[in-house]
DNA sequence: GATGAATGAGCTTTCATTCAT
DNA sequence: AATGAATGAAAGCTCATTCAT
């Protein structure tokens, strides 16, 4: 019981957030997410300072699962481009596994309420993705660009390709190939490149 | 008969709203937006019916006029790399040129209130565009993908690109060459590359 | 557990929002009902959901305090001339020490704004007086026509009298009994009608 | 061609302003007025000077049209009663043939927008019949009480008869009946009253 | 005179935030 | 800490009236 300042009803919220910001923009009231998280209107200021403070923090939340995911189980010792494809993989399936996050993220990453400081502090959860990017670009054509510049040309094919699983779930599993390849050759630049169809097996990375 | 409406009014609104969305969001007042027109409250809506609707026409404005920069002057005859190529600086100077009309482009793209007839019709503009895509990929690594999804891929790097160069003018014109060669990677491939900071000649591209 | 609803300042709103489309009609603007009940602007509407809603409560009110008042000490074991003559004159009584009460129901009851459901529920506050009715008619002209016609007729009959009772005060008494030998007379019939500015006693009505 | 300030216009507006205001109320917007009478929204306050003007010379047209309708063809010579029985037929008929100028003149009736004055004005359309009035309520329970006050009855419950005809239009008929008997004992008295439903012949009134 | 665009005050309703309970 | 009533500053939109054409 005693649990003052509970964490749940913080978790509650900013996940309500995220699915009331999914479905109705930023424009939400937070009467209604505080409806929607099972707690009162004056319980949301309690947990949350301000509206702009909630909807930081649901950004930094969001950025932060989501670049966690990529990560998981990552074969490390493995070559570059496999360890980018599972990476690529996680990320497919946690983007197209919550749509109403990923929905909400595309809210939020346009909106002036997500400071600079956010976006800067999420930049750093990639921290790890990161060097794997710089690996990867190593006697690429990307080599000499700005490493900040070669991640925001990854990340844009990235959403793209998410944004079209999204709204056509059937072929959902072509394009994530196909993005994957496009963000290979925008990245790395494969000298023999595979069947963009055709799994990046140990003999396509050869 | 009576005062005609004026198409400078018009034309005054949908700019001012413009710069107004690009630097305040969609939340913007309409009452902002119409002292910044120079024109009363009232007549905003006697030339557009709702703030959605105006919202609409700024959308739509803006991707036409981004459309037609584009392809001005598009050397048809030549190789479709030097046509792109051609097609993509004139698209960063104009974003570049304009960047509270790209900023408010960003935004609108996110929005719910920029309908889908909206989006469809923003896409009818581009048609001669899409041609040279079409044109571009054949024999490439995307000649099977969904022109969609094509669309979708290269347009992500484009807008990436014009963010960066945004972003850091001072890097404008290096960023707008590295987005380029990879966008173009993304669509074409091309099989012995240029170097990725040197314009794309006959040369070049031999 | 928060701070409780009043029923105080429901009563306010709804007490001010009878005065003011007494004096202003139901053009009055929802700012000025908040005013005059000493309420802010917002708060009128947590107690009532819209403009109309509010107009509603009211009409259904006063419709009811009215009734109330009308019965009050109704001398049920006497003749129903008599009783009818109580029933009238606290009628009256209630209008003219209410005026903006009348004047307001005067608004609402043509009213566009109250819905007909309102109308329906504010008649079941009648029906106590409605079964004096029904016995007064008996052996009446009326004695045939339809009950609702009947209490229309005669309703009016007493609406049009407290009008000239407000809009002339100094003969609010005279015509208090005009008005009633008048709606007896449409109800009733009296077969040897006793001199109509002599109050209806037991010996007058023999 | 020539007529300048045509009348046909200004007849146009007052129309259109009953229609309008019939269904839709004195909240009506004047350019909603305009539009149903054909004519431009300025022309509206060329023909009046404002709203106010507007209507209250709809209401001045209503009740003077009313006023003569209930006049023609009035048998002069014969009975009190029958002759207000011919009046009050044609006055039931016009309201019933112009179901929305009732509905106008109820919602006029109770505006604040129409003056003392228009009240007063109108009044003296009727002095035709208040002569039959007053012939009327010779020897009977009326007698002494002041006149303004026996029109005001009477015309309530014509106006109450008016509504449940329009409201139960089957029943027109019956209603219209019983409507006038009620007026009649509240105005007149009639020693031997005929049955309700049956018409007034010569021996009715005999 | 006729037209309809122009105007800005005004309206109802919403909402982030505060605060009494 | 939790609640939800209280608040008042907007916001989008309407409308009577004026005025340029």
């Amino acid at each position: 019981m005693a649990r003052p300042r509970s964490d749940d009803r913080r978790k509650a919220i900013l996940s309500a957030a995220t699915r009331v910001i999914a479905t109705s923009g930023l424009g939400a009231a937070t009467a209604v997410i505080a409806k929607e998280a099972g707690v009162s209107n004056g319980s949301l200021f309690v947990y949350f300072e301000t509206k702009a403070a909630l909807v930081n923090e649901v950004y930094l939340a969001l950025k932060t699962e989501m670049a966690a995911a990529a990560i998981i189980g990552l074969p490390s010792g493995r070559e570059p481009r496999e360890q980018m494809f599972h990476v690529w993989t996680q990320w497919m399936r946690w983007a197209t596994s919550h749509p109403e996050k990923r929905r909400a993220l595309a809210q939020l990453g346009v909106s002036d309420e997500v400071t600079a400081e956010s976006h800067r502090t999420a930049g750093e959860a990639f921290s790890g993705i990161a060097k794997l990017f710089e690996l990867s670009r190593t006697d690429g054509p990307m080599h000499d660009a700005p490493l900040g510049l070669v991640l925001s040309l990854t990340n844009a094919v990235a959403e793209a390709t998410i944004d079209a699983m999204i709204s056509e779930p059937a072929e959902a599993g072509a394009h994530s190939i196909v993005g994957f390849e496009a963000m290979w050759r925008v990245l790395a630049w494969s000298p023999s490149p595979p069947d963009p169809y055709q799994l990046p097996t140990a003999k396509a990375s050869t």
